[in-house]
RNA sequence: GGCCCUAUCGUCUAGCGGUUAGGACACGGCCCUCUCAAGGCUGAAGCCCGGGUUCAAUUCCCGGUAGGGUCACCA
């Protein structure tokens, strides 16, 4: 039987990371099986659904590459559908009519939990005829004695007492599904072979069985996932930092990174760190996925989002970098939503990166920057004195490096500079450098220095002659000089 | 509270009765070096506790403890 799998996330907030790694799970298996990836909306609660957020789910899973094999459903336009399930059942005799208020209810919880009891519906209206479809929810009658059996292809086998789940409500009394119901249905429906989901689903799956078992549809086979922990061990939330999968798009992290790691979370190869996309389809089974839940650890996140700038070639890698750029406005509401989360840096004038002209030194940049950034936003950083005319003087920089010593050296360069436009090829300058540095018998760092900081304002660039090379590409020869010349005026004047 | 799940360095994990308990992140040291990274070498750090089973338990079983999940007309 060909593998079917789904993912079913509900639009009642931006895609989440858990959520993300469900999928993937998903997607992984079904890739790995030639099977189909299938995706489900599962909008029936009308006061939480947003169209923003089923945006940001299908943005989101776009973004990480995971792609549904057929078009995606909505629970919401399938009505007509579960309405005659309803019927079925309710004809069968299998479920009925249920108009308890509210207040009822809540004083049947509450008395059962003061003697120590689990809240259960009693079973009210189970034998009445006399409820009026109209205001009333419609429950399944399930079986008080007997067990049902598991076999979780993560946890193993397992039995649910049926004696612990009570006649759930399948129907809300606008006539709407419940989550219980919509889920059997669409699954059925959908022809899926296996759920792999959140472990927190876990108890769930006793009474989905059940309705499964009313209609006398298969059952389908399940697999439920450990789940993401924030570093207190408590369940990840929004006070354990970003949880929208498009904020770390934002905060410059690669898809493939993103994939990576959370693939990591309960999932491991032997000792392999780093994937790709096709080495995870390859690698990926359901067996070699642990039970126990694992922690959100955005260090390792970090790095290994470097190793993926490393392993990107320099076109790849610029391509991603203006990707996230480009979409720095439109996901600035998912750090919105991600308090404490810092701001990513801009470029001034993105137009520029782009334009086909300028891809030379572009390339350039990025290739200089690789290696020294963990994310995109590092890298937009280290990249920011190359992209702007006037730069800022870090304060310290300047005090600590550009002093009297420094005089010499960058007067003797700035008079290089003035005679060699275009400045020459990368082995040349080193060149230049190094004997300056010879003949004036201090260390090559006491001349790369100096340059750096009047050059980038900064302690931290590029090595000094592709620095000066890809500063004089992105804003012309008259730079050099020009900081040059401003890094000089800020010496302070000798005794 | 009922029901359920989980338990190897701080974290992610390998291990599937006999190992000097391996790798990775983070952390310390050294090397490389024009800065920062990257890279290389290296150090410290772990089988939750108690009973069994067994010639032998990190590994199997039971109990405890701790953590987590779940008990809605949310999903």
């Amino acid at each position: 039987m060909p593998v079917r799998v789904r993912c079913a996330p509900s639009p009642t907030g931006y895609l989440h990371i858990g959520v993300t790694r469900t999928a993937l799970f998903n997607f992984l298996h079904a890739r790995h099986n030639q099977g189909r990836f299938l995706l489900r909306i599962e909008d029936t609660d009308k006061e939480r659904s947003r169209e923003e957020y089923t945006r940001s789910i299908q943005e989101g899973f776009a973004w990480v590459g995971i792609h549904s094999d057929e078009p995606p459903i909505f629970q919401s336009q399938r009505q007509e559908y579960y309405q005659s399930l309803f019927n079925q059942l309710l004809s069968e005799g299998k479920a009925y009519r249920c108009d308890c208020s509210k207040e009822r209810l809540e004083e049947l919880r509450a008395s059962q939990s003061a003697r120590g009891l689990t809240p259960q519906y009693d079973g009210h209206c189970r034998e009445r005829t006399d409820v009026s479809p109209a205001g009333s929810v419609i429950r399944l009658k399930t079986p008080h004695e007997g067990t049902v059996a598991l076999q979780d292809s993560i946890y193993g086998e397992f039995t649910f007492n049926n004696a612990d789940c009570d006649d759930y409500v399948i129907a809300k009394s606008d006539g709407t599904p419940t989550y219980q119901f919509a889920v059997v249905a669409d699954d059925h429906a959908q022809g899926v072979t296996l759920v792999i989901r959140g472990n927190d689903l876990f108890p769930s799956t006793h009474r989905q069985i059940l309705l499964y078992q009313a209609f006398g549809w298969d059952v389908p086979g399940f697999a439920h996932l450990p789940m993401i922990l924030g570093a207190d061990k408590q369940k990840l939330s929004k006070r354990h930092g970003a949880t929208s999968l498009l904020a770390y798009r934002a905060m410059g992290y690669l898809p493939q990174a993103m994939c990576n790691y959370l693939v990591r979370l309960g999932w491991a190869y032997g000792d392999q760190e780093v994937f790709q996309m096709d080495e995870m389809i390859e690698k990926f089974t359901i067996d070699s996925i642990g039970k126990s839940p694992a922690v959100f650890n955005p260090d390792k996140l970090l790095w290994l989002n470097g190793e993926h700038i490393r392993l990107l070639g320099i076109s790849e890698l610029t391509e991603a970098w203006l990707d996230h750029l480009d979409h720095l406005d439109e996901d600035q509401v998912y750090l919105e939503a991600a308090p404490g989360t810092s701001q990513p840096v801009r470029v001034p004038d993105l137009a520029a990166l782009r334009n086909p002209s300028h891809r030379d030194w572009v390339e350039l940049l990025v290739g200089a920057c690789q290696g020294r950034s963990s994310t995109l936003v590092q890298l937009t950083d280290h990249a920011l004195p190359f992209l702007i005319r006037d730069i800022q003087y870090d304060a310290k920089a300047v005090a600590k490096v550009l002093n009297a010593e420094a005089r010499i050296p960058l007067t003797e360069i700035l008079g290089w500079v003035q005679k060699h436009n275009p400045l020459p090829d990368e082995n040349r300058i080193h060149e230049f450098l190094d004997n300056l540095a010879k003949s004036l018998d201090i260390g090559l760092g006491k001349v790369a220095q100096p340059v750096r900081v009047a050059v980038t304002g900064r302690t931290v660039s590029p090595p000094i002659n592709t620095t000066l090379l890809i500063l004089e590409k992105s804003q012309g020869h008259g730079i050099l000089a020009e900081r040059l010349q401003k890094a000089l005026l800020l010496i302070p004047k000798a005794e």
